[in-house]
DNA sequence: CCTTACCGTTCGAATAAGGAGAACCTGTTG
DNA sequence: CAACAGGTTCTCCTTATTCGAACGGTAAGG
């Protein structure tokens, strides 16, 4: 049989401190019990315990050996606990930190649904703007949207999106649209940011970078709001397309050179690597996976 | 089969990279190899490892099931090493911190067969005086010496001895011999240690403590050379057995009070808390446990 | 002193688990 | 297109493991 099986029977025959009892306890015939524990004994080549008639007594090999016993059984029960689906439902809390817009645009629906999966997840979303520090904030998750991601095992990329060049319709009626990059800078230009001064980036038809520095009429870290501002009239903006795209779907703004290539903005989902994952992390991992997938056409081939 | 024997199964498919390699590997049949992944992935009713023909993947949660099965197994294959007698030799390193005058008399001729016995153990030992820290100076065990000992799971009763009182015949020739604890204070006393003043506890009829309080004509940190000065007739002195009775039985000195009760000197083998027990030092400690029961007749009723 | 209760071991029979090997499917390669 | 490599599935078979009953021993209690 199993080595950790063997293991767990003596840790359930030290606890329970006799033979019978343990058999008792995992339901099983004492004799199993008992040639069991010879066999182990066996394989060792000590004796762990000593049991003559009414002198019950371990082994202080016995009970060195107990001891790193309970440690590694209690290891695997928690393995199998975290992977094994004995409960259909998952259950427990769950915290996650999203950044703001992409959270309430691009997930609140799956959020949402999430939840009514599975009831008796309780589900915590800080929506924050500044990424948060996983390891001494108390995250089980965090999302990250950002170009390039340094090489982290503890992120897993799940989905792209993109920047895009919107206006306002009664903008372009009323000024000549740009033509190319370098036009832009003639144009009034929104940030998503604080900086002063700002770069937007965007590749040629090589894939080369080209960099078009300015100073944007208007800034905000809230890319919602820059939407409202560009309907308004008041410039060109870049937004991802989680905010872009409905927002020219409701015809609120007008993409702008959408044959300019622009390099696309990866999404990472990420966790403490000082957390191991545990069941119901696992699985929103895998639902959102799915859902990034289907949202961005990022094909996971698993 | 076993939960390790699958977790162990799914470490071995994963470093190979192949099922048919980790059968070769394993030396069973691919086909069992197939079975049991898919038993376990069953089991945890996920898909570990994603394995079209011409797309061969692990999971996401085959990778965190990975992680995990690697750290566990890791711990039973250590515990069998320290546990299963693969080789009946012992062999490596084994560092002991012995109090100098114990191991000298009581020790050396254990130490020396036990390293004839295993002549692939490097035996380092370590004579001190001074109590050593475990923890922080490498020792795989350490042998104490004292009245009682505070309630340590790592230290181990092996063994007993008492102080006896002894002179030299010349002294006893010259000088009336004490016939109560309390005359002691009459005689010059040599004691073991460096205080100026020294008390020695006693133990009266009734087991109650009597404490004589004196000042030594002679301190010493080691017991032979009190036993030589009392040979030499400067006095009484009060030795551990492991001094005191190869003295007397070579008639260098002669008990001086025997009837006198004296609380006994408990004998304790320790080891490290942070440091697991391995096969060599279970035996040693094994070894060590029937030397002293034999010398000291401690029944270790196991 | 004998009885009852409890414990652990041993034995043969019943059973369940794991492995072998062939057939099969499916992409890949030359 | 054929050979190949990798994985799956099926049946058969060997083995390990369990069960239940019988046995020997100790301890407590009338």
């Amino acid at each position: 049989m199993g080595q950790i099986e063997d293991l767990r029977l003596l840790v359930v025959i030290v606890d329970c401190g006799s033979i019978s009892k343990a058999a008792a306890q995992l339901r099983i015939a004492k004799s199993a019990v008992s040639r069991r524990l010879g066999l182990l004994e066996d394989r060792f080549g000590t004796v762990l315990i000593n049991r003559q008639p009414g002198m019950w007594r371990i082994t202080d090999t016995g009970k060195e050996l107990y001891q790193r016993a309970v440690g590694v059984v209690g290891d695997v029960d928690e393995i199998t606990a975290d992977f094994a689906q004995t409960s259909q439902t998952i259950e427990g809390p769950l915290s996650i930190s999203v950044p703001q817009e992409f959270g309430i645009v691009f997930l609140r629906r799956f959020l949402i649904e999430f939840s009514l999966r599975h009831k008796n997840i309780q589900l915590q979303i800080e929506f924050d703007n500044r990424p948060v520090n996983l390891a001494r904030e108390n995250y089980d998750f965090a999302i990250r949207v950002t170009l390039q991601m340094e090489n982290d095992t503890n992120a897993k990329h799940i989905g792209e999106t993109r920047h895009r060049l919107y206006a306002s319709k009664s903008y372009l009626d009323e000024n000549t649209a740009p033509t190319s990059a370098q036009e832009l800078k003639n144009h009034p230009l929104l940030n998503y940011g604080g900086a002063k001064r700002a770069e937007w980036e965007f590749l040629d038809d090589k894939g080369k970078p080209v960099i078009v520095a300015f100073k944007p009429v208007m800034s905000s870290n809230s890319g919602v709001y820059l939407a409202d501002a560009a309907r308004s009239g008041l410039g060109i903006v870049r937004l991802p397309d989680f905010v872009g795209q409905p927002a020219c779907a409701r015809g609120d703004l007008i993409e702008v050179l959408p044959d300019l290539k622009q390099a696309p903005l990866k999404i990472y989902l990420i966790h403490s690597e000082k957390r191991r994952l545990n069941r119901r992390m696992r699985i929103f991992a895998e639902e959102m996976t799915v859902e990034c997938s289907n949202q961005t056409g990022v094909q996971n081939r698993w």
